[in-house]
DNA sequence: TATTGTTATACTCTATAACTATA
DNA sequence: TATAGTTATAGAGTATAACAATA
């Protein structure tokens, strides 16, 4: 196994064991983002698909649930283009969010090729609780950032999607 | 398809259509970091694999051998830990190297349970080519980034990494 | 007993293409 | 002719567990 696996029984479960430091250089890979980005989102996988409430939950479905609650009534296209996900995905996690009611599609009368998205209140609930979850798996991140680094860090990858990839179709 | 397709001959090819601007809100998402980093990640890893220069290269191997290049003679293990993946999947990635003659593995005779790795003079070459088109494909990055806060967000990811999830064996 | 590397297997995530229904 | 959504299929990425060799 690669990730770490909280051994310790109480106590932070991610400070090194003080005195090992980072001896290992990255090289070249210093200025690559997808390298940093890839690792660091490996382990966050990994951690989290061990939390007990994130079981059965397909990864895209945290995503989707929270652009749906903050965007009620966007389509398909859109949340797919929100999320960074294919349109194919989009459905098979739509398919699982509807299944367990936590969200509902509504044609759109206006023009009856779209499925407008919106969250229920079971919905609302879950994606809390899920967030819950997230947060407490990513504290360690908010451990060795300051909270000015960390608005930074969230400001600086929000505006690489935003002006980088997400084409925002309506 | 969801991914950008760059269709703009010339000029800047990631400006939004301007007039559109982001109209949609991630909401609670906002201070999921792992929420940031796949949908960048989905988008750059999509664009690259796209690239003719990464024909039949699987992802991991830019990252092992860029670290493999400035460590040289560490252990397989060590690797997959730098590289957040798991040591099943480092075997398979330096599989391919060394079939490439990319890098090589020798035995370590202090511990002979140990695979030494090692660059070859034509994965160095691999390397510095797979880093330039690597670059230019994260350049749109670059364009809505000043400098400051490009060195910023690499240190910051960095430290993400080696201070929560890399434990650095030997 | 623990660790390094290996193999085999399965599952998750994503991409692609073809299809429908609407526009 | 183009777009929204769907379906089916395939591929890449990763995880898991069992194993051999070595410590």
């Amino acid at each position: 196994m690669n990730a770490p696996s909280r051994a310790r029984p109480e106590a932070e479960p991610k400070a090194p064991p003080a005195g090992i430091e980072a001896k290992r250089d990255i090289g070249l890979l210093k200025t690559i983002i997808g390298f940093h980005l890839r690792r660091i989102q490996n382990h966050l996988a990994h951690n989290l698909a061990q939390q007990p409430e994130f079981d059965g939950q397909k990864s895209g479905q945290l995503s989707a649930l929270g652009i749906i609650a903050a965007n009620p009534g966007l389509s398909q296209v859109a949340l797919a283009a929100e999320c960074g996900f294919d349109k194919a995905i989009t459905v098979v996690v739509i398919d699982a969010l509807e299944r367990n009611q936590w969200a509902r599609r509504e044609r759109d009368s206006d023009d009856r090729r779209r499925n407008l998205l919106f969250i229920t209140e079971a919905g609302q609930a879950k994606l809390e609780e899920w967030i819950a979850v997230t947060l407490r798996n990513e504290q360690p991140i908010h451990d060795v950032l300051s909270g000015p680094e960390f608005a930074m860090l969230s400001e600086l990858l929000d505006r690489i999607y935003q002006r980088c990839f997400n084409y925002a179709p309506d």
